[in-house]
DNA sequence: CCATATCGCGGGTATATGCCCGCATATGGG
DNA sequence: CCCATATGCGGGCATATACCCGCGATATGG
């Protein structure tokens, strides 16, 4: 009976929702990815790229990509720790702006999303996609 | 209080789910996006990309690329159509054994989904994805 | 029947993602 | 102090994904 693929039904509606999300922040030029990659520098700076990818739950290599990609808009810094194998990741006056703009975009986006779907049902989904 | 970004939950449940997936397959050594695009195929062949990148909701660009890769594995062969823009994609032998020899990993995976979940809230949670 | 619009596709460019390998830097036990 | 091991990263390789552009093929209107 299971015709559909669990994984393939999760990743189009990951990239449904992203375009959706990355519409909302198009008019700052980063993406979901990057902003939510931006926030979780912010949350964590200064933090080593391996730390990150712990919390992101993405390859450390992956990481490494896509924090170059924010330093070449100027969105972050990298620097070394006292520990001179880390590369430390802080953000920039324009990172810190970037978030500063972002914020009303994303929750807008947010907001919408959930007024699709209406809160009970958001929060539920919210948290069976945590815990799968 | 919405503090986490559903986009971003959302794309770290499918990067979990399709790891496992990913694994599951790993026996006949395609992973399931894939997997997914092989059986696509299968149930359309012979098909243009255009339709293959409509039912699969992907740019036509990225079905182009993903076609060769599936080519390169010799999974799947391409030809002209009697409109000679059309770049028609049918299955070849190889390609209907990975399918055969896929659809019990597959099934393993998707069962062991729901039984984690439980089946009722695997319907749910794929109706809400699907409705996304 | 030809000019034009439309369609189908490949290729260029860019990001996102993961695996593996090798290099450099710690760190701890002799 | 020195070597074995562990840690942190970058780079190579490959796929997945999207956008844009241009080329060639087809359909369509005058």
């Amino acid at each position: 009976m299971a015709i559909v693929c669990f994984c393939t039904t999760l990743r189009r509606a990951a990239r449904r929702v992203a375009e959706s999300f990355d519409a909302a922040l198009a008019p700052i030029g980063i993406n979901t990815a990057q902003f939510s990659l931006l926030r979780s520098i912010s949350r964590a700076a200064p933090v080593k790229l391996t730390e990150l990818s712990r919390v992101t739950e993405l390859d450390r290599s992956t990481i490494g990509r896509n924090v170059r990609v924010l330093e070449r808009m100027n969105l972050v810094a990298l620097g070394r720790g006292k520990d001179q194998r880390e590369a430390m990741v802080t953000l920039t006056e324009a990172g810190r702006a970037a978030i500063t703009e972002g914020i009303p975009l994303w929750e807008a986006a947010q907001a919408a999303f959930e007024a699709r779907l209406g809160t009970e049902r958001a929060q539920k989904l919210r948290a069976e996609l945590d815990a799968l």
